[in-house]
DNA sequence: CGCAAAATGTAGGGTAAGCTACATTTTGTT
DNA sequence: AACAAAATGTAGCTTACCCTACATTTTGCG
């Protein structure tokens, strides 16, 4: 019974470990879908060169990273072209904006400065499941 | 005026991304680290086969990040013989620790579940700022 | 138009973190 | 003491993400 516990205890941290890997792993797409959602919807087109400006990295990264985002499906693009969002691309930047807005928000709520707030929510949106997104929503909204 | 504003707003942006692929990279440490101490206040040796199935990874995984840590000084070890932390490594333990029990506890009066509370705590911690924990300290002091 | 600058793409290298498979050492049991 | 099992360590491979350097294509301007 104790070992029986012991063990499950270990598995689900070993699943919380697991949990905080993938959401690592997929936050680098997030930023790059929301990032091109941005360019897009304000200047019209998403450029390697912006997109790479803006997020602080080489070109040849960001034109590796968004070969990977069209092998996932997120994009799609023509040489010298620019880059554009699949529709699943699209709705995963509108998902990641959301939950971006929402992380600020409560930040902002629970006292912490507005700069300050949207450089922490850079890394912890990509954390935030959908039952905390719904508890944020709820403490934002009676608030 | 207006370029120098948008060049100081994409800087800005470049800087929180670069900020965030910070956090993640020494999340792991960070995690390592903290399981290490747990282990060795609870029973007294943190073995590598131990930490590996904590984490839900597989030992030569764990043995090679294991030397990595040591590599950046906060833990030491001899073949076959457990790992220990130096004192950086205790104190960076430490740290971990608050900061991950007051962001369970702020997610908790925020009305998460617990479990959820848990899972998405692991992620949320490393992308917690000293200026975001302060601000926490103080909504659940008074909360 | 033609040419230089800007943008884009490609090649190749580094580190980190994961894995499986195999080798070695230690532990524990008979 | 000897042997099997468990733990530990090593080797080698993969993928991701970052970089610099170089090649190519497009763009824009004189």
């Amino acid at each position: 019974m104790e070992q029986d516990e012991a063990e499950m205890t270990e598995a689900q941290e070993a699943a919380r470990h697991a949990s905080a890997r993938t959401a690592r792993a997929s936050a680098l797409m997030q930023d790059y879908v929301e990032l091109i959602d941005d360019l897009l919807s304000s200047t019209g087109e998403a450029r390697p060169t912006d997109i790479a400006r803006r997020l602080g990295v080489s070109h040849a990264t960001a034109i590796k990273t968004i070969a990977r985002l069209k092998r996932e499906g997120l994009a799609h693009s023509k040489p010298y072209r620019g880059v554009f969002l699949t529709a699943a691309g699209h709705a995963l930047a509108n998902e990641v904006r959301a939950r971006h807005r929402v992380v600020v928000d409560v930040l902002k709520a629970l006292g912490v400065p507005p700069e300050v707030a949207e450089i922490d929510a850079e890394g912890i949106e990509h954390h935030v499941s959908d039952a905390t997104l719904a508890a944020f929503e709820k403490f934002l909204g009676r608030s």
